[in-house]
DNA sequence: TGCGTGACCACGG
DNA sequence: CCCGTGGCCACGC
């Protein structure tokens, strides 16, 4: 565990409260975690993970609700094929009903 | 120490 | 609608 910043820790328990069955977004984990800036860090932090946490990282997606990230997965599709497994269509690299899945850790987690 | 790059996002032309 | 640009910041070389 080199350097375990804080932000790092913060923006992975706030992923794995992400309930089976919806997505949150990049942006929003930032920004609920005041981490204004860090839309970007959250892409880099989840990359991180795969490689050793457990961690539902399919589950996040941009702000228009396309896989961005599906690259990184052991396959190009498999990022897809977790989501539908949980209940969620995706077509054509993208969430369908978005609003609807949308997960905002602002609001489910307001505090 | 500096530069390019990235699972982002908003804004402007 | 398709870019380009700026902001933000961690990482690798």
């Amino acid at each position: 565990m080199a350097m375990a910043t804080n932000y790092y820790e913060d923006v992975l328990d706030v992923v794995r409260q992400i309930p089976q069955g919806r997505v949150s977004t990049y942006g929003a984990i930032a920004a609920y975690l005041g981490l204004k800036s860090g839309a970007r860090m959250v892409g880099w932090v989840l990359n991180q993970s795969l490689l050793h946490s457990e961690v539902p990282a399919h589950r996040v997606v941009n702000r228009q609700g396309l896989l961005t990230g599906r690259m990184h997965f052991s396959g190009p599709s498999v990022m897809q094929t977790l989501l539908e497994s949980e209940g969620i269509q995706v077509v054509n690299h993208q969430v369908m009903n978005f609003q609807e899945k949308f997960w905002d850790p602002s609001v489910e987690l307001s505090l």
